[in-house]
DNA sequence: AATATGGCACAAA
DNA sequence: CTTTGTGCCATAT
């Protein structure tokens, strides 16, 4: 694997609350941006469930993910509305304002998972 | 080993 | 702005 999902894991723990990813940053971040779907399967069969918070991961134009259903999708939408992103018809709403992407390599690699 | 599928991204039309 | 088509990486069978 060219991917370290560790690495990945500890990467989307840096994103502070009310703020959200795309799987494009992840992947770039964990040094594959064409990873960017695998980033997907690393959240879809990610061990650390509350730790890692996988939805707060959206795609690049802002849109949620594809997730397993409506009904899933929108219980993701109301934790990440109390998390004080809107989510406006499938669009989180200001997503450039909410857009998180400044990864601290280095902090990842030093950080420590449960 | 080969094929299909999936919580993606991007260019082109 | 929307729809197609293509590329990419990691699993499942």
């Amino acid at each position: 694997m060219k991917i370290d999902r560790n690495l990945v894991y500890k990467l989307l723990k840096q994103v502070p609350k009310g703020k959200v990813t795309s799987y494009k940053a992840l992947a770039n971040a964990a040094g594959n941006p064409k990873a960017s779907r695998a980033i997907g399967m690393f959240m879809k069969t990610n061990p650390y469930a509350p730790n890692v918070p996988c939805h707060r991961v959206v795609y690049s134009d802002g849109r949620l993910g594809g997730f397993s259903g409506k009904a899933r999708i929108d219980d993701k939408i109301k934790m990440l509305r109390e998390e004080g992103v809107l989510v406006k018809d499938g669009r989180i709403v200001d997503f450039k304002k909410h857009y998180f992407d400044k990864f601290s390599i280095e902090k990842a690699m030093r950080a420590t998972l449960p």
